[in-house]
DNA sequence: AGCAATGGTCATCTC
DNA sequence: GACCATTGCT
């Protein structure tokens, strides 16, 4: 078949290949998503049914865009396949098993912050010290021992779960876990991590259960192999177990979620479980220059623990790394900014295929003023997302209210939003109700009468007959209908409209979008399910990735979110001690590995070119901090780098630049350069001089570019610009607060 | 009840 | 610098 006939021999034994155990280690760039789709496509080639086939993969995005490959290759048969990230798939199948467990299908998702809100207010019931048990600390451990399948049951009874919460001075975890989980279980939600815990309890407790889905998915692939986790890997290997058609792609050089419970260790088991297992590794890197790929490896060597690979490439050799040194953060924003200036009118790169990758969210704010002032388009993934604003999650409270009733965060957002007279006494004087007479809070709201009296019964009671006028509309109305009526009768659309602030015309302007959203969902033909409850589940569920591409603008995330995307050029910005890596990631060996693996995906996101930059001070918690070069710039090997600083007026001497040792190295340049190196005329040494007195005329020489004429200055924004006629490469334009020219006076 | 102002605390990454 | 929780005032 001809589309064999584009892949290399790995990628092509990984496609053919089609039953039993398989472990693609696919390095970065290696192809796995062609591999993973042309698998799939051959398996239906092949005979295979497409909804018996499930697929699971890091985004919706990426299963979308698979997916529609797929369509195009073997047809519209490919629609029934299942795909989706872990969350998105058994979110759907535990709405068609609720009741098994105790819940009902319409049950909601709790984020992160509903979550942390149920917390907080069982620490505060239990009159615990909310300095020691604050939600997030709580949370993640809650998390990572569902994620290990630790029910609070089992928390209860493990001493060593339960020494460590001693020995860090909170020895109540357990207690709270418990009544987290109930609180969740009575308000009909589950949490992240529950949709996984869930499910593996669901096939574990209903043997019925679990053959319909053995049976139903006879091959199962997943992608992103090294992130998942103990929970995640469950699932997989329960479902597989009958027909042991498991596929999994992953590179241990790129697991960078142990923080969420991923564990490296399931590749190792991977093979434990699987003796017949059958391993393919991908190793040729398709995506980026030789010295990316060996400056990445050379990075990665440095780890102890990793599954042995080779990865290379015969792209061609491609530029250095360019490492920029900034005197501060602001000065870093700017350099960079004029460099994607640069990289945009000099080299042509198209704005899209520009990245902007840093450790942490808040490292995007000065960058993005650095390039507004560049007039630069910049799209920023990260921060707040969309569904997290104050105004759409009030709006998303009333659908889910609506939905499930159940809902004690939503009822919280709600009850007294727009204003109606209920304050937190009221409220929880309801809660105190329902907790007395062991109903739900609906319960008690539904029918107030029967326990309060006076001016608190009327406004409950109008509330509730709002409420119950939602409801009969959802029943009868589509998601998009329901919706636009909530918001006008609910009071939001008319509150939000009246607040004529800058920020409330924002919101204002929200809130219509989401609107359009729903309409969105609703029209959508490609849709079968329009409820109400599905596009919550698909809002809850969003990944940052998900969010479509704005043409024309380059693109700031976190390397975290950046893995699995690629660019022509790359600036990794913020290398410095403590910042990357990060100072919490310093105390084990794992931790640091970890951090390194993260770096390795930055590195290997870069397509053409790659800069690595730094800042001497900055800018952090409120103070200005002094900053060292990260480590790991000292971990690339020096003939992949070049070193240049962003003021020409710095100091230039060898020595000069801290933890940074072979910057001028020449030793070992890369044979074929794609941009020619010209060889200076003399063996005078290289000194750059200051360009005040630049003029037209003046005889220059440049590092890379070898000796020239200045033609013409010109200043733009805040460059000084001069178009310089090289003898050898022809006319340049450089921006002089970059450009290291030597002005050469004799003649 | 509800608002505005103040003060204290805490800073990764994310489904 | 941002987000809370509390306080004090109406």
């Amino acid at each position: 078949m001809d589309y064999l006939e584009g892949l290399n021999p790995p990628q092509r034994e990984a496609v053919v290949n089609m039953d039993g155990p398989m472990m693609i280690i696919a390095g970065a760039g290696s192809g796995k998503t062609r591999v993973l789709t042309y698998k799939i496509a051959h398996l239906i080639n092949n005979g295979v049914e497409p909804f018996n086939i499930l697929s699971l993969t890091f985004t919706n995005k990426a299963s979308r865009e698979m997916k529609e490959r797929i369509v195009e290759a073997v047809g519209d048969d490919a629609k029934n396949l299942w795909m989706g990230t872990f969350h998105s798939v058994f979110a759907r199948i535990l709405r068609f098993e609720a009741e098994k467990l105790g819940y009902q299908s319409n049950f909601t998702i709790y984020d992160t912050e509903d979550a942390k809100s149920v917390i907080k207010g069982v620490v505060k019931d239990f009159r615990l010290d909310d300095k020691l048990y604050k939600p997030n600390v709580v949370l993640s451990r809650i998390s990572s021992a569902k994620n290990n399948l630790v029910s609070w049951r089992a928390y209860e009874q493990n001493n060593d779960l339960r020494l460590e919460d001693e020995a860090s001075g909170r020895p109540k975890i357990f207690e709270i876990y418990k009544e987290y989980a109930i609180r969740c279980f009575r308000a009909n939600a589950m949490d992240f991590d529950d949709l996984l815990f869930n499910t593996n309890v669901l096939l574990h407790q209903h043997l019925d259960v679990l053959n319909k889905y053995q049976n139903k998915f006879k091959y199962v692939m997943i992608d992103e192999f090294q992130d998942t986790n103990i929970s995640q890997y469950y699932i997989t290997r329960k479902l597989a177990a009958r027909n042991r058609n498991i596929c999994v792609v992953g590179d241990d050089a790129q697991s960078i979620y142990a923080f969420r419970g991923a564990n490296i260790q399931n590749i190792l088991n991977f093979e434990k479980d699987y003796p017949e297992l059958k391993v393919i590794k991908l190793e040729q890197n398709y995506r980026s220059t030789q010295t990316i790929v060996e400056a990445a490896n050379s990075v990665i060597a440095h780890n102890k623990n990793q599954l042995e690979k080779n990865t290379f490439t015969q792209n061609a050799i491609g530029d250095r790394i360019e490492v920029i040194r900034s005197p501060s953060d602001l000065e870093e924003a700017r350099s960079v900014a004029q460099s994607i200036q640069q990289a945009i009118i000099k080299d042509h790169i198209p704005a899209s295929d520009i990245a902007i990758l840093y450790r942490t969210n808040s490292q995007s704010r000065a960058l993005e003023e650095a390039l507004v002032k560049l007039s630069i388009k910049a799209q920023i993934f990260g921060g707040l997302s969309f569904y997290q604003r104050k105004e759409i999650k009030d709006m998303i409270a009333y659908l889910k209210f609506v939905t499930n009733p159940k809902d004690e965060e939503a009822f919280k957002r709600i009850i007294n939003y727009p204003k109606r007279g209920i304050g937190t006494t009221t409220v929880n004087n309801l809660f105190v109700k329902a907790a007395e007479n062991k109903l739900g809070i609906w319960d008690v709201v539904s029918n107030i009468r029967q326990f309060f009296g006076g001016r608190v019964a009327t406004q409950v009671e109008n509330f509730a007959n709002m409420i119950k006028v939602f409801q009969m509309q959802s029943e009868q109305k589509n998601a998009f209908e329901t919706a636009s009526f909530i918001a006008k009768n609910s009071g939001i659309l008319r509150e939000l409209y009246e607040d004529k602030t800058p920020e409330g015309k924002n919101r204002y302007d929200n809130l219509q979008e989401l609107l359009n959203g729903i309409q969105g969902f609703t029209d959508d033909p490609e849709k079968e399910d329009k409820s109400l409850v599905t596009y919550l589940e698909e809002i809850s569920l969003i990944t940052t990735q998900d969010k479509e591409d704005v043409s024309d603008a380059i693109t700031l995330m976190t390397i975290h979110m950046s893995k699995g995307l690629e660019y022509d050029y790359v600036y990794l910005v913020g290398m410095e001690e403590n910042l990357f890596p990060s100072q919490m990631m310093l105390e084990t060996r794992e931790d640091l590995e970890e951090e390194r693996r993260l770096f390795y995906v930055a590195i290997t996101r870069a397509k053409q070119k790659l800069y690595m930059s730094y800042a001497l001070q900055r800018y952090r918690f409120g103070k200005q901090i002094m900053c060292d070069p990260s480590r790991f710039i000292d971990e690339i090997s020096p003939q992949y780098i070049s070193m240049r600083r962003s003021s020409i007026n710095e100091d230039l001497g060898p020595g000069s630049v801290p933890g940074f040792s072979n910057f001028r190295s020449l030793r070992q340049q890369p044979s074929n350069f794609t941009k020619k190196v010209v060889k200076p005329k003399d063996d005078r040494p290289f000194v750059p001089s200051k360009t005040d007195n630049l003029a037209a005329g003046i005889k220059v020489r440049h590092m890379k570019f070898g000796d020239g004429i200045v033609e013409k200055l010109s200043e733009e924004g805040l460059d000084r610009r001069a178009i310089i006629a090289f003898e050898e490469v022809g006319k340049k334009t450089l921006i002089l607060t970059f450009a290291k020219l030597m002005i050469l006076e004799d003649e």
